[in-house]
DNA sequence: AATGAGGTCAACCGCCCAGTT
DNA sequence: CAACTGGGCGGTTGACCTCAT
C-alpha cells in the first residue's frame, strides 16, 4: 500500500485519523503538506486535506440524506450542473464528495438521468471561485450578482450538437436567457436565512 | 454455502488557479 | 516575468458490501 513516492494510499487507519485530527486541533486546517511532513504521516497533503474535509471534520454530517436534502440537491443541480462544491455549500453538513456520490448513485437513477452527453458551461473551478464569495454569507450581506451570469447560467447542462437530454438546455436557449432570468434562478440561493431549508419550500410553490 | 452482479462510497487523479519566490 | 507550491475542483476508480441465484 506504499507508493514509490513514499506516500501511503488507500483507506485510512484509525491511527492515521488520530494523528491528523490531533494536528488539526493543535494547528488548525490548511498547510496540509506541512502536516504530512511534521507528523510523519505517510500521506500526501492532498490526501490529508481530503480525509479531513470529507470525513474527520466535525461539521460533516454522516448518515442518509433526507428527502429535503435530496430535493435541494436536485434543484441545485438543475441550476448549477455538476458544481458539487457549490451545491454542497448550500446543503449544510454535506461535502462535495458526499453530494457527488449521492447524486451519481441515487438521485441520477431516481430521476432517470442518463450518463450525460452534454458538457457543462464553465466547468472550470475558476467559476466556482468567482461565484463563491457571493454565496457564502448566510446573511446575504453581499448579494452582488455573479459576473458573466448569462454566459455561465449557473452551469446548467448544455446539449451538445445533436444530442438530446431533457435535463439540459440548448445553447440557443442559453443565449436567450436574460440577466433577470439568471437572478431569478439564483434568488433562492441568497435566502439562506429562510428556516424552510433555504428557500426550498418557496421554490416548490413556484413550481406548482 | 458459494459466487457473481450490482451498488456504494472513500480515496485518488489530473487539471486548474492563486499566491509566493 | 517565469517557476514553483499549495490548495481546490470534478471525474473516475476500486475495495468493500449486499443481495439474488
Amino acid at each position: 500500500m506504499e507508493e514509490r513516492s513514499g506516500y501511503r494510499k488507500g483507506l485510512w487507519t484509525v491511527e492515521e485519523d488520530r494523528i491528523l485530527e490531533n494536528y488539526v486541533k493543535l494547528h488548525g486546517k490548511g498547510k496540509w503538506n506541512r502536516l504530512a511532513r511534521e507528523t510523519g504521516l505517510k500521506r500526501c497533503g492532498k490526501s490529508c486535506r481530503l480525509r479531513w474535509v470529507n470525513y474527520l471534520s466535525p461539521s460533516v454530517k454522516r448518515g442518509d440524506f433526507s428527502e429535503e436534502e435530496d430535493d435541494l440537491i436536485i434543484r441545485l443541480h438543475n441550476l448549477l450542473g455538476n458544481r458539487w462544491s457549490l451545491i454542497a455549500g448550500r446543503v449544510p453538513g454535506r461535502t462535495d464528495n458526499q453530494v457527488k456520490n449521492h447524486w451519481n448513485t441515487h438521485l441520477s437513477k431516481k430521476l432517470g438521468v442518463k450518463k450525460p452527453k452534454y458538457k457543462t458551461v464553465a466547468t472550470s473551478s475558476r467559476f466556482s471561485r468567482e461565484l463563491e464569495p457571493n454565496f457564502d454569507t448566510p446573511s446575504c450581506s453581499n448579494p452582488k450578482p455573479p459576473p458573466t451570469c448569462n454566459e455561465e447560467i449557473i452551469g446548467q447542462n448544455v446539449v451538445e450538437d445533436g444530442a438530446s437530454d431533457e435535463n439540459a438546455v440548448s445553447l440557443n436557449e442559453l443565449q436567450e436567457l436574460s440577466m433577470s432570468d439568471c437572478f431569478e434562478n439564483l434568488a433562492f440561493l441568497f435566502s439562506y436565512d429562510d428556516p424552510n431549508l433555504y428557500g426550498l419550500n418557496s421554490m416548490k410553490s413556484q413550481d406548482s
